[in-house]
DNA sequence: TGGTCGTCTTTTGCATACAATGCGACTGCG
DNA sequence: CGCAGTCGCATTGTATGCAAAAGACGACCA
């Protein structure tokens, strides 16, 4: 009844950190480091990094060290087109499908979002919104889909960390309980476009607006200031 | 110059193998014989091995020989779902977008899809159809919708390989060439719908089709009789 | 004859050891 | 004082070794 395998156990915990930007984009993961932070070997510390380089989250350079993910501002983009058309399936799939159980259990979900948004600098409220959505796609019982959904919805996360702004998750929650409503009264349409409104606002609150405009040099460099952020020599803080 | 991973190599070698149809759905894959065979130690073997996993094609299980994967019926039919939804994107993306050098590329490919049709039993057909698919994803520019359409074609491939009809690729080709046609058309609607009905054609030749009625037991079971193929003991037959 | 148990072999899970690479610091020179 | 070359250390790339799990085979019993 031990953990299936020790590496999943490692992979998830970084990917949590990451999740609640307990590790920031550009931030070195050390095998040796994680290893002994986890109390394994680097073998699996290595193999974690590898499931989390398939994932997006990690970023691998051969004979350097790993380090989170830094995804582009084009990246960002695409992720929520790709979103949109995934989880329009997902709706589509799961309109008029939800029992009474299931719909309870995503309203529960909702109300903890609401409860933890602001808690800590809005940092899990944004895990936690990623959470619903892959919530909604386990529901439809498809694993494929469900992986493809949660794997997109988890860079996604990454890339909100990145180029986020600090508020705006609270605006989420009233479009995540109608797009419960709509999923309940099995209005297939209306939830569908709730879905790809819902995620068109959270890509524009998160400045990944297309820009109309490629004036602002600004913007267009903001992501690289992680970068700086980043100092030499810098081991997996936080933890 | 060198590979900058071998662990790489071998995972494209496996891939392609499967791809070609030279490895079925179900055979084992032993970390030390294929490290035998590639020259390299089993930690590689191991690696590739898991990133194959990791785009699903092979199946990985605790304490057990991994094998190459075996989707279900219901993972392939989702598999096309997803598949349509992620290539009317690239064809919305591409359409008008092509210049002459990259739809002559389409074309010299498409050509190559019909000199080698029937070849060897149609089983590169498969592989080349994929990489149709695959190139046009390319040619967005786009590296995340590139490397989704990449991993769920080469799924689909698995897929096809393991309930799909001996022969059935003809039709494809001239399929693709509608294709090309639209998108140098800059005809979007065309093009996508071009792209979903010949995706549909696809799962539909290959059995894929929601079975409308469940009566027929010996299609149901097609599938599993791949189970019996693999013999007790068997490794890595061809190569 | 058929079923069950125990052992034995194969194969994986994980750790460790060694080689190679790349980066930073230090030194020497202009 | 600045720059270039060189050395050394930190870190990864890869192989190997050992322990444990799972299946195969044979023996024993009903």
């Amino acid at each position: 009844m031990e953990p299936l395998d020790k590496s999943s156990l490692i992979r998830d915990a970084i990917r949590r950190a990451i999740l609640d930007q307990a590790l920031a984009p550009g931030d070195t993961l050390p095998e040796d480091t994680l290893g002994e932070r986890f109390g394994v070997s680097r073998t699996l510390a290595r193999h974690a990094l590898a499931q989390l380089a398939s994932e997006g989250l990690v970023e691998l350079r051969r004979n350097r060290m790993a380090i989170v993910a830094m995804p582009s501002f084009e990246d960002a983009r695409d992720e929520f087109d790709i979103r949109i058309q995934l989880e329009r399936l997902v709706v589509d799939r799961l309109c008029g499908k939800l029992d009474a159980v299931q719909l309870a259990e995503l309203r529960a979900h909702v109300d903890e979002e609401e409860r933890s948004d602001g808690n800590n600098g809005g940092k899990s409220a944004i895990r936690l919104a990623t959470e619903f959505h892959v919530k909604l796609a386990e529901m439809t019982g498809k694993g494929l889909l469900t992986r493809y959904v949660r794997e997109i919805a988890y860079r996604s996360c990454l890339s909100l960390a990145t180029f986020g702004r600090p508020h705006s998750s609270e605006c989420a929650i009233s479009e995540h309980r109608a797009l419960i409503d709509a999923l309940e009264k099995n209005d297939a349409e209306q939830a569908s476009a709730l879905m790809s409104d819902h995620l068109e606002q959270v890509a524009g609150r998160a400045f990944l607006k297309v820009p109309e405009r490629r004036g602002d040099l600004m913007e267009v460099l903001a992501p690289y200031a992680v970068i700086e952020k980043a100092s030499p020599r810098k081991r997996m803080q936080g933890g």
